[in-house]
DNA sequence: CATCGCGTTGCAAAAAATGCACCACCACCG
DNA sequence: CGGTGGTGGTGCATTTTTTGCAACGCGATG
């Protein structure tokens, strides 16, 4: 579409932080570029770049216009999937932010099942942690965000959510691993490996802990959950991990416990989109599939969770 | 904005059914136009027109691309009315559809009071039945709508809604004008004068009516609420209205009873919006003031509303 | 004080949009 | 049955807009 191409340069602008930068990223010349930025600014009747030696930046204005463009961007998006829906071509695309607890067992199963009905529809799966996942609605770079314990932003519209208490994750020959419930205090005198802060476990373990006056201390800290798994295998010490990241791993040596309740209440997994926003048919379809298989996977783990 | 010109030479061609008569209302040659739209169809990747012998006509891809470009524009102006807003110039534009009850007091009054503390907003008033109230949002060609029993679409978001029994109106020395509280069956008895079947309060007299086996048969049937006011001074007859359009008339001779909730149960007025749009500040504000005068107007007239 | 990178501007060249004349097509009608 | 008046579409010259190139002024920086 050609009418957006002022707003594409102002993008580039702001990626770039400077005229010249982001006319050589569009491969066109300085002056030009100038000229487009400084007629739309007039044309709309105010600035949007505060201009300063060594670059533009965005002024308030700017923000609202380029938010703006961001949204139409994605509304013309939408209006194209409809259309190659109306006409029977069941394409489109389905981009989601999402954490890292889902990779391994949920979301791959999902969007096979998904992709086995409408084998036309792409998906882009970008692992963000639960700020930067809200930070991807409200940009519109995803249509939909599935996070542990999000940040809960005025722009996040919940779609579903479900109860996920954390789990210990431990060898099967760990002492711990005898009992089917652990209290946190337990957990705490162990040598323990945990998520970093950004993160939402660690968020409700920080917070359990500060409760009891004791502290979360990690012999390694780390942003990668696949490395927890595979580390409590090497040493006897323990993880922390949702267990709907922790289906289907073939080794029998990994086990998984819960924390006890009265210790840690389980944090909330939660579906959702930009609040407002009316999504494509494709997204739309798949967070409906979603949804449904995350209330059905709660009410079929719920009775068991004591057992995990 | 020059981005759009070709969504307004779009929106001509379906105003005027043809590419010709858009062009010549547009001031530019029909070749200039056909190739626009035919570009723009290219670069969309599906055609927007049915073109058929005798002009074209929007066919479903086209209703959603001028559903989007109308988002989109009116996205726009709030963009704008919010970067005025933060320059500190407190300039912007309300344009409300409402039906015609708000016209002699209500509204005035909410306006004048809105102005007086905001005088660069500007409004625009459009009186509109229920029905075309509704689309007139869903088009995005007014921002609010204050009607009286819409007919509920599924774009229609509540902001606030009040009960209002219907009254009857009639002269002081009617005799029904003697009770404080009127049975339906009395009143369709009398010779009346009603509203035609578009409008809300015709739609509950017609539905209680038949409920009890009776037909509302006025001598004068009306789209003007002002003529009914002004009529059963002229002549033994009564006339149906809400009580909102019925404040602030000089004239002593006119006087309104209730309806007994009995036979005729309150109907509501509401005020509303475009669901899940983003409303300019100037329209925002506008809205909560309304809904608080609502608000205020329903809970002062209520314990009075058997007196009236 | 020279230098470097920045945004900006004058001017000519390139590209895009437009107007004009005309075509093919279809419905209608004498 | 052949005008006639309407439609959308097209080739080409013209006008308008956009772009690239070179240069300028200006502030920060070394």
């Amino acid at each position: 579409m050609r009418h957006l191409q002022t707003f594409r340069l102002i993008e580039a602008v702001v990626r770039a932080g400077s005229m010249r930068k982001a006319a050589e990223d569009m491969n066109i010349t300085a002056s030009a570029l100038v000229r487009r930025i400084n007629r739309f600014e007039q044309e709309f009747g105010a600035e949007l770049f505060e201009r300063l030696p060594g670059g533009v930046r965005l002024n308030p204005a700017g923000e609202l216009v380029l938010h703006h463009y961001r949204a139409t961007q994605s509304d013309l998006t939408r209006v194209r999937s409809q259309v190659a829906d109306l006409s029977g071509e069941r394409r489109g695309h389905v981009s989601i932010a999402c954490s890292q607890a889902l990779l391994p067992y949920f979301l791959p199963q999902q969007i096979a099942r998904y992709r086995a009905e409408h084998p036309g529809v792409t998906f882009s799966v970008n692992v963000r942690d639960r700020a930067q996942a809200e930070q991807e609605l409200a940009t519109y770079s995803s249509d939909l965000a599935l996070v542990f314990e999000p940040v809960y932003l005025v722009d996040f519209q919940v779609i579903e959510t479900i109860p996920q208490a954390v789990n210990v994750v431990m060898r099967a020959d760990h002492p711990l691993a005898a009992k089917p419930e652990l209290r946190l205090r337990d957990c705490l005198d162990e040598p323990h490996i945990a998520p970093s802060a950004k993160y939402g476990v660690r968020h409700l373990l920080d917070f359990a802990a500060r409760r009891g006056s004791r502290r979360v201390a990690p012999l390694v800290e780390t942003e990668s959950f696949e490395l927890i798994r595979n580390y409590v295998l090497h040493e006897r010490v323990i993880g922390f991990q949702i267990p709907i990241g922790l289906h289907g791993f073939g080794d029998p040596q990994l086990v998984f416990r819960p924390v006890s309740e009265r210790d840690l209440p389980p944090g909330n997994l939660i579906l959702g989109q930009m609040r407002g926003r009316t999504l494509p048919v494709a997204s739309a379809r798949f967070a409906m599939q979603l949804a449904g298989a995350l209330k059905s996977y709660s009410s079929e783990s719920d009775p068991l969770s004591a057992r995990r």
